[in-house]
DNA sequence: CGGGAATCTCGAACCGGTTCGACCAGTCGC
DNA sequence: GCGACTGGTCGAACCGGTTCGAGATTCCCG
């Protein structure tokens, strides 16, 4: 049933129907009755692809996530979940696109084909070309994270450097002198994941000023790796005390490295790192971290992107955030346990 | 750039554009060089919804999930990871939708306006009316689960009836009688959830059938749930010796507190479930569960979906899905610590 | 050498909305 | 009493594709 049917139900012309449900033009509240009365019977709702091609826009956002190649991570399910529901706020569907690359088939689909009205990029890297891809097509779009050039842009990230900085104040602070970095994967930091080298950097800088003993490590995203890399560290180096991470997937697994070593946590062994609060809790002991607010990321994203969708020469912003550390129970002062 | 702009720069009609890009009728190989040429010159893409309006399909699926009051679970990621993969092996986008109930305004943009051509439904209820309500809107859909009357339609589901009678089994053979059960949040089980209200079947009938003495629990999705679940478990029946649970994200909460009150696992303490495996290995020790297969469940539902969707009078197919239990290190003999 | 089929191409109509310009009342002001 | 303005409605054009019917060539065969 299309407007046309609607229409000559309602003994009026298209136009009418479509001014009637848009108000753009002044109707007759007798006639707008009529029609609305038409529509209710019949249960009538506007086509969206028809509705797209003549204004232009589709009310749909892009979401552009990784391939699953990489396994997901518990923040970036958070993080879908409030664009989804920021989006819906402002009318907006979300649309995903498993997409690393930008020549990408799907990327393509999703962009060249206009299905989409904006996008949200995740897992930027420091040189991202989808930002720039984006822009050649006009497609507005707010990115997760900075690129190594993004003083113009659009987009919401963490403070990595800061936060890893942080971390490694608050093990310095508590007396610990060898420190383990535990990083995301090889892969990741090759293909120049802006996490995991602004964290990298934060860490490695933070560690120098304090004179601290450090070594970094790449671990896969899931439970196994943690495991294994624990036995690294504490294999090249018994007298590592403590360990900071990016990686959420492999906390349990690190745990478990630190529980079969028979080092307690946090008695003989400080943990801590960037992970959502979330599944910092979901650890024993509870994780001290700096808990990545990945809901209001995606709510900042939405709101930045829907903020250039309505308002085109809107001068772009961004939100860097830096989260405080959330004390709970996963370091202690180093020496603990010789105490 | 048009499907016209291009005809006009390579000297034919809008139509031989059209033809030479489908194939649908010959066209002559000079022709569809200097056409090709053109679009590869301007870097055109023909436009979506234009595309969607002239042949009524959208080349897009809807995946409603329900929205973020409810915490995510780790199986619902790697469910929604493998939907969007198995779609784009297809060439079909994924829609999300954030809607619990058929009369949510998302729900009625993504289907009543045609955005999507077919939708697969996630957190399926005993009484689903999403699913007639989609029929009624004549839109093919799959759902995630099987309603109590889902004889004839399309659906992937787990046999959460078997599969906690598995592991009532497993336990009842390791020789434990007094085993609490922790199932999702009270609000899922009384708004009719079938993975909640069948698990606690199959577990209710087992544990009779093998003479156990069981109590029942809801327990919320989060960390602290768990634990403050344990403790009512440890309090009501301090001789408990076992668990099974549905609910993956409580699982960190349920080991610490076994942790807090001194219970160690697997010696004093068993437990198993339902879960996904890569959560399963987040936990020390590891745990025993029926590994919930769920980016196989993506896929098939995807398949499902597709093969409606191309061929609109195939039969109704589905797939009941009952893994083996995993064995890993949760459960052991009962009275071990005495022994 | 004429007629029918096959090949290639074009124009026009259509998908289901939105929007512009115009027309026809009435009303108001002077 | 006439022109200007306002409110309400309509028809037509347009968004950017797809598809149908038909025309123009060429080719083959009797």
């Amino acid at each position: 049933m299309n407007i046309g049917e609607i229409a000559k139900r309602a003994g009026v012309s298209r136009s009418t129907v479509s001014y009637a449900l848009s108000g753009k033009r002044p109707v007759s509240d007798d006639t707008r009755r009529r029609i609305q009365q038409v529509i209710d019977e019949l249960g009538y709702r506007p086509n969206a692809s028809a509705r797209a091609l003549a204004n232009g826009r589709t009310s749909t956002i892009g979401l552009v996530f990784p391939p699953a190649g990489n396994h997901y991570t518990g923040m970036q399910l958070d993080f879908i979940g409030s664009v989804v529901e920021a989006a819906a706020a402002y009318d907006y569907d979300v649309l995903l696109s498993p997409s690393g690359v930008d020549s990408d088939r799907s990327f393509q689909r999703l962009l060249a084909e206009r299905r989409v009205d904006g996008a949200i990029l995740m897992e930027i890297r420091l040189q991202d070309d989808r930002v720039d891809h984006l822009a050649a097509l006009d497609l507005p779009s707010v990115a997760i994270g900075r690129t190594a050039s993004a003083d113009g842009g659009r987009w919401v990230g963490l403070d990595h450097t800061a936060l890893a900085a942080a971390c490694v104040h608050h093990l310095s602070d508590l007396g610990h002198h060898r420190v383990a970095f535990v990083n995301r994967p090889e892969r990741l930091l090759r293909a120049g994941y802006e996490s995991a080298h602004r964290g990298l950097d934060g860490f490695t800088k933070a560690a120098a000023e304090r004179g601290l003993t450090v070594r970094t490590y790449s671990c896969g995203d899931d439970a196994p790796s943690g495991q294994a890399c624990m036995e690294r560290i504490l294999h090249d180096d018994p007298a590592t005390t403590a360990l900071v991470t990016l990686n959420e997937a492999a906390l349990g697994g690190l745990y478990r490295g630190l529980a079969h070593a028979g080092r307690h946590v946090p008695r003989d062994f400080s943990v801590t790192g960037v992970v959502a609060g979330r599944w910092a809790e979901t650890v024993t002991p509870q994780l001290t971290a700096a808990d990545v607010p990945a809901e209001e990321m995606g709510r900042l994203a939405v709101d930045l992107l829907v903020e250039r969708l309505d308002h085109p020469d809107a001068p772009p912003r961004h939100h860097l955030l830096a989260p405080p550390i959330s004390l709970r129970a996963s370091t202690g002062p180093a020496g603990a346990s010789s105490a």
